[in-house]
DNA sequence: ACAAACTACCTATCTCTATAGTTAGTGGCA
DNA sequence: TGCCACTAACTATAGAGATAGGTAGTTTGT
C-alpha cells in the first residue's frame, strides 16, 4: 500500500507524466520506496480511478500523446489522512544477516566475496545517498526546487529539515552496514585465516 | 526463495516436525527471515517434494501422529551451494523513513506519536537481541545447543562467533533506528514547538 | 535517409506475503 | 464430564512485487 502514498508525496511536488514520475521516482523516493515502472503504471491508472489522482491528455510531437496526472482534493486528503495514521512495522527480512549467522558452512573465499559484495553496494548507496543530502541542504534538489515553490518562504527550512532528517536516517543505516561488513571481513580473517592469494 | 533458505538453516541443527520449525523459527530464524506458519507448512511439503527434506511419520498420543522433516544430502548440498553463491541485493522499502521525509504534512501530534511508536518497537526490539545475543555468548540457546552436538569442540567458537556477528548486525540497525527516532522528536520539538500537553 | 537512443506506456506471469480462517487430536483440571 | 488451552497441520484468497518482455512514437546524429 506504501507505493500508492510514495507515489502522491511525488506528485505533489508538481503534476507528471507517468514516465517523468517513473524517472522522478528512482532519484528521490525510490531511496526510501523502490518500486519499477512496471509497478508505477498500473498503480497511477489505479489511483486515477480511486479518484486521488486526475489526467490531462498533453499532445507530444506530431503524433504522439502523453497523460500527465496530478494529485485531486481527495488525493492530498488521502495523503493526509495516511501521514496522520500510525506506520505498519516491517518485518526483518535481511538475507545478507540470514547467511552471517550460519557462515560456518560457507567456503572461505565465498564468505569474503559476499562481504565484499555487500560493503562495496552499501559503500556506493552511501555516496549516492550523502550526494542526495547535499542537495537537499543546499535546495538545488530539482523535486525539493518545485515543491518549495508552492509555500512561503517561512515554511522552507521545515520542509528542507524533515527530508534531511529521513535522509540521515538512511545515511546511518548504510553507515552501520557498512561498518558491520568490514568487521565481518576481519572476523573471516581471524577464523579461517588471511586470504592466501 | 531465502525462505527455503532459512527453513534448512533451522533444520540443520537437528529434524524437528512443522510445529517445532514454526515454534523454533520465531524465536530464531525470524530474526533476521520473519515468515508466519502459513506460509512454513506449504514450503516444508514443497521441500520434501524436491528431496530437500524427508519426512517420518511419528504417533502423537493415542490416535494422532505428527510428520517429521530431516534435511537430506541433496538439502545439505542446497543450503552448501545457497551460502556459497552471491546474495541478492534487497531494495529499500521503508515506510517509516517514507513517511519521515514527509512530515511537514502531518500535524505534530501524529508525527509525535509514529515516532514514538517506531522508538517503542526498536527498544523492544533491541531488547530482545540482547537477550538473544546473550544466550548465544553463553551457549544456553537450544537451537544453538542442539546444533553443536554434531560439531567436534574444536569448532565451536568458530560456529558461534558467525551467529554472535549476525546479531552484532542487527543490533547495530536496531541501536541506529532508535538513535534516529530520538533525534527525530527532538526536531519535531524545535520545528513544531514542544507539546502542550 | 537511416539507425540508435530515448520517451511513453503498458502487459503477462510467477512468486512471495499477509491475513484470516479451518479441522482434529491431546492433556489437564474443575 | 465438559471445557479449555495447546499441539498439529493446513487452506483459501487477495494483494504486492520481481522479472521480463512488448509496442509505438520522437529526437538526434551521420
Amino acid at each position: 500500500m506504501s507505493l500508492r502514498f510514495a507515489l502522491l508525496a511525488l506528485l505533489t511536488s508538481r503534476p507528471m507524466t507517468g514516465y517523468d514520475v517513473s524517472k522522478q521516482f528512482s532519484q528521490s523516493v525510490a531511496h526510501v520506496w523502490h518500486a519499477p515502472d512496471s509497478q508505477i503504471y498500473p498503480e497511477l491508472n489505479r489511483m486515477e480511478r480511486d479518484g486521488l489522482l486526475e489526467s490531462a491528455v498533453v499532445p507530444w510531437g506530431k503524433k504522439g500523446t502523453k497523460k500527465e496526472y496530478a494529485v485531486t482534493e481527495a488525493g492530498v486528503e488521502a495523503f493526509r489522512e495516511w501521514m496522520d495514521s500510525p506506520i505498519e512495522i516491517r518485518r526483518q527480512r535481511e538475507p545478507a544477516y540470514l547467511k552471517a549467522a550460519y557462515l560456518e558452512w560457507a567456503e572461505p573465499g565465498a564468505a569474503r566475496a559476499e562481504l565484499e559484495q555487500f560493503r562495496d553496494h552499501w559503500t556506493e548507496h552511501l555516496a549516492m545517498l550523502e550526494a542526495t543530502r547535499a542537495t537537499l541542504v543546499d535546495r538545488s534538489h530539482p523535486t525539493l526546487a518545485r515543491r518549495l515553490e508552492h509555500y512561503d518562504a517561512s515554511q522552507w527550512e521545515r520542509i528542507v529539515r524533515y527530508k534531511i532528517f529521513a535522509y540521515d536516517g538512511l545515511i546511518d543505516q548504510a553507515r552501520a552496514a557498512l561498518n558491520w561488513a568490514e568487521r565481518g571481513l576481519a572476523l573471516v580473517d581471524e577464523l579461517e585465516g588471511a586470504p592466501v592469494d
